[in-house]
DNA sequence: TGTTAGCACTCTCCCCATGAGAGTGCTAAT
DNA sequence: ATTAGCACTCTCATGGGGAGAGTGCTAACA
């Protein structure tokens, strides 16, 4: 355990490479946050916590950086969470009842508002049940012999495919159909519609049961997400040589961060962050990733989250990122009457 | 008008600019294409091409980079074509048959391999009517009160939005209320939805058949874009630098991209090039768009469009964004049977 | 008149030495 | 336990210098 004045040190080690990238040296902290020791007793200290691995080197004689060691004590024991005040609330939920109300508008704003008020790249992803439920299906005539199918899920997602009908039928023939597949389908999962499928007799109800099931199993696959703020993130200096941001910018598309978002199983009211290797995916090592869920236990449920830099300013960041999760889990709510 | 030999070195120029990126030497042409002049005779000529405006010095004495005159001559009258081959044909048409037949999952593949063939960013629109017409709406109940109105447009687009409805309609009502707004809208468009809507005596009637104006409408403006070869295109060297990076990442997203493809109005069997600024967007005047239209006259039409630095393999380019428009208009009539 | 050899000149780019500056670690004194 | 002092280390910015690449010009040549 950190006596409190290591403690105090490493606080402040933080807070200050947090504010200005730069290693931090036993001088910068007496002078900026008077301290009542001499640089050589801050000395002595910060080769202590070097020691406990709280902090490292980048070489002989340069300041000190917090290791990912630091940066979860931090995180958990001394940060000063910066709360969302009163002012900041108002101005950004004005924001959302000045767009028209719909979900994938304030997703896709939740996740600019959150990236400009972080500094950092967000994620907000569409919310999903875990295993959704067909709500109703449609068939929409195309030309003979084809027609758009059309499955709208429990929650609220809507999913297309092209498919084979019959030669002969028309559309009402076509709502006839669907009316019948959807008294036998509806509120039943992909699982349920496979096995419900084999009942029909008809070939075709049969074989359009089977394709309703496949749109509803990949309607609990792919999240739709929304991502914004990466030019400002690319702009810090972790990003200053260019085969970093290269690096950075292969990642940073959906396709990868769906795999590095994982959908949530349940809300949870706080936030979890993710420093560094605490996070499997390898290409995020060098980032954190602070994530928060929202939605309705046993609903829908989405994830807010910012990815940046392990040096983030924490104590700004986690607070927002729960505040954004709370405030799309109180939309959701509006959206639903 | 340029002089035969003048047009070949000027051609020379250009090939060797785009192969190494470093600016061309009398003494690198007469070299590597044993011309039987002497490096002096090509210097008379370069200055000459210069004067002309085709090519220019980076400083005083290093060699010449063509101008964006000397692109537009070279594509216009000097390049050598890289014809789509046979055996490339089959490999690239080969994956589209690998892949569950679908639009979005064709469209999306396109941008992969045309960007992986040309290594520069593609970007494939979803084809889209310049002005859709609805075929089918449908409501889906999802509480007292609310349901989910989606329709879906004559180009195979589903739009969808949530909408108040009587408090008392169950779903078989609202399937009612769906048949009868069909009966009346379908196949107008926007225009013409708006105009019958104050025909409706029922209030709510009259008002989906505002909101489903309103979707119709939606549907003509968002076009989904497939975009892919970002990290190939930063690659290369016109990108060296973290700002010029920075500034190409900033651009190269959906939004943007948007605005710089334009809806097609029709299908066009070539491919147009504009080289710096030539087009329009300021942000755009060091690259060059090759782009080319898909689909059927009359009918729903996408783009194929390939984005580089003004550097770009022409003649190996300009082939493939042919070829992929073509082969995505075959696609298409394949899915309308 | 077009072509060429020769050469001075220009500009970039890499290398390296250099020195200032920042910061540490250690020792000895308090 | 704290501190002053100091030697030592490492980075980084600066600038000089030289090699190299390439041009433009001039004068000779076919």
């Amino acid at each position: 355990m950190l006596t409190q004045r290591r403690a105090d040190i490493l606080n402040l080690v933080v807070d200050e490479y947090i504010g200005t990238a730069a290693p931090v040296s036993s001088r910068a902290l007496v002078d900026r946050h008077n301290l009542d020791v001499s640089t050589a007793t801050v000395r002595n200290e910060l080769a202590a916590l070097e020691q406990e691995g709280y902090i490292t080197h980048p070489y002989t004689s340069a300041g000190r950086v917090p290791s990912n060691t630091g940066y979860r004590f931090y995180v958990e024991q001394l940060m000063a969470e910066d709360p969302v005040g009163a002012d900041e609330r108002r101005t950004i939920e004005h924001q959302f009842y000045q767009v028209p109300p719909g979900l994938d508008e304030w997703l896709e704003l939740a996740a600019s508002v959150l990236a400009a008020a972080v500094g950092n790249v967000a994620v907000v992803s569409r919310p999903q049940r875990p295993v959704p439920h067909l709500r109703q299906a449609q068939l929409v005539h195309l030309r003979p012999g084809a027609a758009l199918l059309v499955a709208v899920l429990d929650d609220g997602s809507v999913q297309e495919r092209i498919v084979a009908v019959p030669e002969h039928e028309d559309q009402a023939e076509l709502l006839t159909r669907a009316a019948r597949l959807n008294d036998r389908l509806s509120l039943s999962d992909s699982e349920r519609i496979r096995a419900i499928a084999s009942q029909f007799e008809d070939d075709d109800d049969h074989r359009l049961s089977l394709e309703i099931g496949d749109l509803v199993a990949e309607g609990a696959s792919a999240a739709q997400l929304f991502i914004d703020g990466i030019r400002k993130a690319l702009e810090q200096p972790e990003f200053s040589t260019t085969d970093r941001m290269l690096d950075a910018v292969e990642h940073l598309e959906a396709y990868e961060l769906r795999g590095a978002l994982r959908p949530p199983q349940s809300p949870d009211p706080g936030a979890r962050v993710l420093i560094g290797d605490e996070n499997e995916r390898s290409w995020l090592h060098d980032w954190t990733m602070v994530i928060s869920a929202f939605g309705e236990p046993g609903g829908a449920v989405g994830s807010v989250a910012v990815l940046g830099p392990t040096r983030m300013q924490y104590g700004h960041t986690i607070p927002r990122v729960r505040y954004f999760a709370r405030l799309m889990t109180d939309l959701l709510h509006e959206l639903d009457g």
